[in-house]
DNA sequence: TATGAATGAGGATTCATTCAT
DNA sequence: CATGAATGAATCCTCATTCAT
């Protein structure tokens, strides 16, 4: 016990991965320097090597903590909704916000991919294939219960989702439209692409993440 | 015209130009070398400052021809249909029709605009304003005319757009659906996410592009 | 003495010593790193500084020790030859089956001497050539004592010590032929080399070292 | 033809190797460095790699050329010499002569063998066991025509080769003896070594090298 | 137009060493 | 005594670009 544990190292692990996901998201991985990083935490690049052993897995930390913790979030939330138009309205809601909140945990999620060493890339892909997977188990109890168009699940629930996180690419806050007004475009456009008439369209209460 | 078109110099530079598509589409810009795209054309790194100035130019370039190209496909082709409704399918089924068939184009496009310098990046991004201008219309021309609900024009193009896109972000040939019957289910979608029953779509002749 | 002799402090300073000599030996003394030898021994780089001021400082004092173990081994042996012939002999059966034994030490002291800063390397020097100073004593006697062939002693004691020492660079055992064929090859080579006619060859009585 | 052919290259190619033969003799493959080479010649760092692929590649170079040319010169010289006795007299010569005049390659070539890489490590291997096979084969005959002792012919060579090149550790030109004085010492000790009298001893033609 | 060679800057990473705890 | 974290310098090597030929 020659030190608190934790004390000072996970604090500088954290401000590490901070500068990081900027710097990366900013740049681009490849364009992304550890000098820069380390720099912007106040350090010597020699010193981000006590925290991560090579840039790769900062990059690979960053990911796959992103996706664990969107998976954990929805996981806290989704219990609330009950049929599935209102599940599908709870997932657009919590899907957007959620990302435009970690806006660029998101961008490095998609732009980095192929950055990621094939391992990792393998264990992301599956982080969010089951993040994707409750999408489709609403999409496929909504045809089952008839409350939405036939269809096939896994390409509407791919459609949907690209749909979705798009919104990152062009939202800026402070625009011509709130959060919540362009919100309730998306739910009705979505419900609307999988056969729900607008008229339909229920008032779940707001996501928490 | 110093020189007659169709000499050696063009020549190498369209290899140039595919060698530096594909090596940027596979590693992006930062990390993509221009030695790795000489050694693919079979040159020495010097000699392709013979056909473009910098790297950021062959970026440059790249980005634009696609833009242009691509506005000038759909030119030829939307004059083609009549109504809204029609004039939407058709959209949907020539954006997902050539976006596929320039895979690298595409990916390119979306992931390194952050690679290009400001001006550069303006000029791409009006060109990229002016083919989404297209869908801006049909739509609004569709809600003037009471086919498609009420909705905020941008936004519903932009999540139409984004939808449409993201396909080139799974889709692989020869997968369990073909393009057509993948193509089907997003014109449904993208129908319906306007308040279009699925009963009302058409039939509209095959793109070209 | 501020600690009981045999205490940890000792134990672990044998165990770095150990394990430098190892790292020294295997990958040179440049290329070996301080990280390595405390991985080795289970500690964190930092703490070789409790034990060794300077990674110099463990070079030099596995090179001294080794010297002087040298030394002594052969101080404790070699007052049991008599005459030059028998010496010569003893000296031979000595360095060999000392040298072979203490392989890294050997190899260490002959390698990385030009890793020693100045001092060190002088002191070193001194040590090997008081050592080699028992072959030449041997040397002189028995061309005194007409049993050698009249030669320059200080060049007849390099090419032996060479031609001894060498031996440590190519022997494997389980070879071809046992440490105790190849020293009888050895002992009569070197008699030969100072003009002993193989006939007169001793045996000796098999050293201890 | 853009340029003449290895006008400038292969200049700045010899002086690379040049640089890097007494960087690495003098300080260690692993503590030379390749800025400290490029320095040595006068080019940047980044040159270097104009010219060769990596500092093992110099490395390797170095070592093969140099056995390379140690073969061929005494490839160049052995038919003149007759009998066993003469032959082993003039491969000491020969080898005395050309190693002291090689001194930093030599010195290299002993050194470095550790920082070879695998395959790099076989070939130099086997071009050092080529070069042996010439003193064994001059040791087999001088056996089998009853001129030398009986004796286990490769480990006689190798005895001898190390007591040759022992030399080089402590040589100095200007000492007390000249190099021709240390020679006549050394063929007769190795003359005597494999048991051929002193009075036997021939004067064969200086060697050229 | 292309080559071969060079520049100057910067890349990720490793190192011996220090020191508060 | 040992740890964990840091420094500052250096490592090999790669890069976009230039330019004489």
């Amino acid at each position: 016990m020659a030190r608190k544990s934790g004390s000072k190292g996970e604090a500088t692990a954290r401000e590490i991965r901070q500068a990081a996901l900027g710097a990366f998201a900013r740049e681009g991985y490849a364009a992304a320097s550890m000098r820069q990083i380390a720099a912007q935490v106040g350090l010597q690049p020699g010193a981000l090597y006590n925290h991560f052993a090579t840039k790769q897995e900062i990059l690979n930390d960053l990911m796959i903590g992103h996706l664990k913790a969107l998976i954990a979030a929805w996981e806290a939330e989704s219990f609330r909704y009950r049929g599935p138009v209102e599940a599908l309205e709870g997932f657009v809601r919590f899907h957007i916000s959620y990302h435009l909140d970690k806006a660029d945990e998101v961008f490095l999620a998609y732009m980095e991919l192929r950055s990621l060493e094939p391992e990792n890339f393998r264990t992301v892909e599956q982080l969010r294939h089951y993040y994707e997977g409750y999408l489709r188990k609403i999409l496929a109890r909504g045809v089952e219960e008839g409350e939405f168009a036939a269809t096939d699940i896994p390409v509407a629930a791919m459609a949907i989702i690209a749909m979705l996180t798009g919104l990152n690419n062009w939202f800026r806050a402070g625009g011509r439209l709130s959060v919540d007004e362009i919100t309730k475009i998306y739910v009705k456009m979505v419900l609307g692409s999988v056969g729900v008439p607008a008229s339909v369209g229920t008032r779940v209460p707001a996501t928490t993440a």
